[in-house]
RNA sequence: GGCGGCGUGGCCAAGUGGCUAAGGCGAAGGUCUGCAAAACCUUUAUUCGCCGGUUCGAAUCCGGCCGCCGCCUCCA
């Protein structure tokens, strides 16, 4: 099966050929740097992030921009609550966002523009709409997008103008200015709520809209026509309608080909929010004692296109599955040597197909963990009767890799790796093995049993104890 | 009112026309082991919300019903 993914805007799976043999360019929309990440916003990072890495195994040349949005209300109201200057508000913001995708392993993408470094672009854009007639100005001195200008309006998310339920929702008088209340703003004219955060243009002292940056940063970055632009579901409308909207009146080209949404996570069957007491930012769920790996297992292993149920029993099967993964993994050192028997060989080539195919069919990670783990299964097997063999790791340590840059599960996160008692840990263990020699039963069960209180297990070996903290 | 999604074993979760309905977790029994742990083997959905229909054949397509949910406002 060729690479295929679900396409917001056609409705349907298509298999995916880049715009540039061999070169992908990716937009996400990013984070607003107004406050802790929560662990719904990282199912969208893990799930951009399996895109980018799922691209790079296939061999295409990623091309990855990530916008921080920096300026909004919100980040507005909030930097002045704290009596900070803006851009020292997102800078301690910006650092925890950038602390936790290095926690979770999410590669970093090759660029994040920011919305405050990038008005230059911004204000073309809006100048260029304003010359085309598709923008105007209101009384208040804001700039508005005339939505009726642009015949297309609402074919990513199926909505038409007609449809909308105008002013049911929001107050009227928010809109007063409008020409039509569902015209969206481009450029918002100061306020004195706005304090010190303002630009001077052509058009007026203000600040920019929302949909406005990502429009003008992904283009800058990746060209009028770019290959794939993904968001949460809840951005399908209006966010993204609108930033086609403005860009292909605005600039040109057909802006993104490709339109791939996450589903949101709900917590225990419900939606997260503050009220409920069900809200966490991967810090919280991490002091809970939660490993990032188990994290991103939970995140990564439902497709992305489906409500994710995040719970705590999750997270714990999860750590079960990742400890079935890591004693898999470590066995390997105990393989006798040897020639790889074929059925070794037969068990890798069919993992090797079936997570591929997997991954190629929209990015079905279940799908291919499960032929993971039926690989697991299969080679233990051979091990348990002795025919697995340090000929067939060369093979399974290359396709090993491959599963790990795909899905960063297989191999311990860097800080998972080393242990700062593992001296003292060793020693005990060796003095333990020295006693079941001797068939000093007592000596040995005691030594298991003061690193069982401290947490740490113990597996015997046919030449060998190796342990783990539980 | 408009548009859209979901309901698969105890839990999580793939599969969307046809081999025995993946896989993980959990549970039960067994093998191995000084005892454990891990590993291995076996068992754990004659059935995919319910009722009809189409078809040689449906969890998968169509219709109806029940239940849950999303978007139409900021939001991953």
């Amino acid at each position: 099966m060729s690479l295929q993914f679900f396409d917001t805007r056609r409705r349907k799976k298509l298999p995916f050929t880049p715009l540039h043999d061999g070169k992908v360019g990716v937009y996400n929309c990013g984070p607003t740097i107004y406050d802790f990440a929560h662990i719904g916003n990282f199912r969208s990072y893990i799930f951009t992030d399996t895109l980018r890495r799922w691209l790079e195994v296939k061999g295409f040349d990623v091309l990855q921009v990530m916008n921080l949005t920096d300026v909004d209300d919100k980040t507005i109201r909030r930097s002045q609550e704290e009596k900070l200057p803006l851009n020292d508000y997102t800078a301690r913001y910006r650092e925890a966002f950038f602390a936790d995708i290095d926690t979770l392993n999410i590669q970093r993408a090759h660029v994040y523009p920011e919305a405050t470094t990038h008005i230059d672009v911004m204000v073309e854009l809006v100048q260029n709409l304003l010359d085309s007639g598709n923008a105007y100005k209101a009384e208040d001195g804001s700039i508005y997008f005339s939505v009726s200008s642009f015949a297309n309006y609402g074919t990513l998310s199926g909505k038409r103008l007609e449809d909308l339920r105008v002013g049911e929702r929001v107050s009227s008088d928010e809109y007063e200015s409008k020409d039509d209340v569902r015209d969206f703003a481009l450029w918002k004219a100061y306020d004195e709520a706005d304090g010190d955060v303002f630009w001077e243009t052509p058009f007026g002292k203000g600040r920019p809209g929302w949909h406005l940056e990502c429009s003008a940063m992904s283009t800058k970055y990746l060209g009028h026509d770019f290959d794939i632009h993904t968001g949460g579901v809840d951005l399908v409308f209006p966010h993204h309608e609108n930033e086609i909207a403005q860009s292909l009146c605005g600039i040109g080209g057909d802006f993104a080909h490709w339109w791939l949404h996450n589903e949101h996570l709900i917590i225990e069957g419900r939606k997260m929010s503050k009220s409920l007491g069900n809200f966490y930012t991967l810090r919280d769920i991490i002091e809970m004692g939660y490993s990032p790996r188990e994290i991103r297992y939970v995140l990564a292993a439902t497709h992305y296109r489906s409500k994710l149920n995040f719970t705590f029993d999750g997270l714990k099967a999860a750590r079960a599955a990742i400890e079935r993964i890591d004693e898999f993994h470590a066995s390997w050192a105990t393989y006798p040597e040897g020639e790889a028997v074929p059925e070794a060989t037969e068990a890798i080539e069919r993992a090797e197909a079936g997570f591929f195919s997997a991954m190629d069919d929209d990015l079905n990670v279940s799908g291919a963990l499960a032929h993971v783990f039926t690989l697991i299964r299969e080679i233990n097997a051979l091990h348990h009767e002795g025919r697995a063999t340090q000929g067939l790791l060369p093979q399974l340590t290359e396709l090993w890799e491959k599963f790990d840059h795909a899905l960063s599960l297989f191999n311990p996160f860097g800080e998972e790796a080393a242990d700062p008692e593992s001296e003292r840990i060793d020693a005990l263990v060796a003095e333990r093995w020295q006693a079941r020699a001797d068939k000093n039963w007592a000596r040995a069960d005691e030594i298991r049993d003061q690193l069982a209180a401290e947490g740490i297990e113990l597996k015997d070996g046919a030449d060998g104890t190796r342990w783990k903290r539980k």
